[in-house]
DNA sequence: TCTGGGGTCCTAGGACCC
DNA sequence: TCTGGGGTCCTAGGACCC
């Protein structure tokens, strides 16, 4: 029996924590460059508002000045992730973190009524304690428990905020109101195929034979069809395996022509991806750089191009990331184009302890590795940049635009100016 | 005027080998 | 006129997720 623990319109409720004047109003959450809407309250929900609405395009689905639009403070939202999950974590068995705001677990006794009683404590502390109101659904399956999130999510009343999906009458009347498009796994493009075939439930997606589902789409729909049938198909949970490609890239704040300032911004992608590799304890194989002109400017020439260096040895040394990535840089970076976006990769990735450097010169290794720990450690204590091996800017013309934040909340400023 | 960032897995097809 | 067959490895691209 799988539970999933999901934070409700987390990122606004991550901000309504701070400032309860947001409280029953219409709140969104907006992307980096407060681009698109990544976050909305029930209200905004309610007001038609879709998920990745672009920012301006909200007018189109309701009244924007009775719409509170706020840049997200990604650190801030870290935090309470970790404090929900701390909580979770005394409470349940095998606790598998699976996105900033939701986790799988184990249930914890296989006595329904007492795991019952259990876990709408724990939601009721967790709204308590942290102040973020979550959901609990279980079932059979991770498939299924993500049904039943989403059934304890909508029916709350009813509920208390978990409910369970286990007796089979149960499921196959759930499945029937499922549409199919709400099945995890199943995107855009999945299920307006599968639609167009008649299919236009979860239960109706359960008729078709698997190996059918099998050879016309793929093993990954064939899976999540026997999971919805209820046989665990163990989809590979991601948090158990350390990550396979590490990425930061950003949106600039506005089209740049300039080569040194896009070098700045890449420096700072590169500073940032060693930084999470020595995080994890990893070391990447090679590294790739990329760049790209304004997608949505049809009146401009549209440049875009990456490039992909192998490391002599695999490391996390920043600068040695650093030097590749501007290496790349160089090689894709074109004059004449004017360039949006822009972002530093770490691939083949594998587990290494340390900084590898030149094996003939022990010494500098160890030197190396105790900077490294030491300027992890101040960034850590003082915020993520006090500390830099590299000239780069601390805010660079590159930098997102992000002009909406909540300086209304005291508290809000004051916490984040300490973990910023 | 304004359109995110960070991941995963699978598959098809090409290169290459015997 | 005739143009193998089977295997592996790698990569690009598509689909999905939050």
């Amino acid at each position: 029996m799988y539970g999933l623990v999901d934070c409700n319109n987390f990122f606004v409720s991550c901000e309504r924590v701070f400032d309860p004047r947001l409280n029953g109003k219409k709140v969104v959450v907006l992307s980096n460059n407060d681009g698109c809407v990544i976050a909305r309250s029930n209200e905004a929900k309610a007001a038609g508002i879709p998920m990745g609405c672009p920012a301006f395009k909200i007018k189109e689905h309701t009244d924007p000045s009775q719409v509170i639009q706020l840049s997200a403070r990604h650190i801030l939202y870290r935090d309470l992730s970790d404090r929900v999950m701390q909580i979770l974590d005394q409470e349940v068995v095998n606790l598998q973190q699976y996105s900033v705001d939701e986790a799988f677990f184990v249930l914890p006794q296989e006595d329904v009524e007492t795991s019952h009683r259990v876990m709408a404590d724990v939601v009721k502390r967790i709204k308590q304690y942290v102040g973020i109101p979550v959901s609990v659904g279980f079932a059979p399956t991770r498939t299924l428990a993500k049904v039943a999130n989403h059934i304890a999510k909508k029916d709350r009343r009813i509920t208390d905020g978990v409910y369970w999906l286990v007796r089979p009458e149960a499921i196959d009347i759930i499945l029937r109101r499922t549409p199919i498009e709400d099945v995890w796994g199943i995107g855009r493009r999945l299920s307006a195929s599968l639609q167009a075939r008649g299919i236009k439930t979860a239960a109706d997606f359960v008729k078709l034979p698997p190996s059918l589902v099998r050879s016309q789409y793929s093993v990954t729909l064939e899976r999540t069809q026997r999971e919805l049938m209820g046989h665990d198909c163990q989809i590979a949970n991601p948090v158990d395996i350390a990550h396979k490609t590490i990425m930061t890239s950003r949106t600039f704040g506005k089209i740049i022509t300039d080569r040194d300032e896009i070098a700045d911004a890449i420096v700072n992608f590169a500073e940032r991806t060693a930084r999470q590799l020595r995080n994890e304890g990893s070391v990447a194989g090679s590294i790739m750089t990329y760049v790209r002109g304004d997608r949505f400017r049809e009146d401009l020439p549209f440049y875009s191009n990456s490039c992909q260096l192998t490391l002599d040895t695999p490391t996390n040394d920043t600068m040695t990331i650093v030097r590749k990535a501007l290496n790349a840089f160089y090689h894709i970076w074109r004059e004449g184009f004017g360039y949006r976006k822009a972002g530093v990769m770490a691939l083949d990735i594998e587990h290494g302890s340390g900084i590898q450097l030149n094996l003939f010169d022990p010494d500098d290794y160890g030197k190396l590795r105790r900077l490294m720990t030491s300027i992890d450690n101040i960034n850590n204590m003082y915020g993520s940049r006090s500390v830099k091996l590299t000239p780069s800017l601390q805010r660079g013309e590159w930098s997102p635009n992000q002009n909406h934040f909540n300086t209304q909340s005291k508290t809000l400023y004051f916490y984040t100016g300490m973990i910023r």
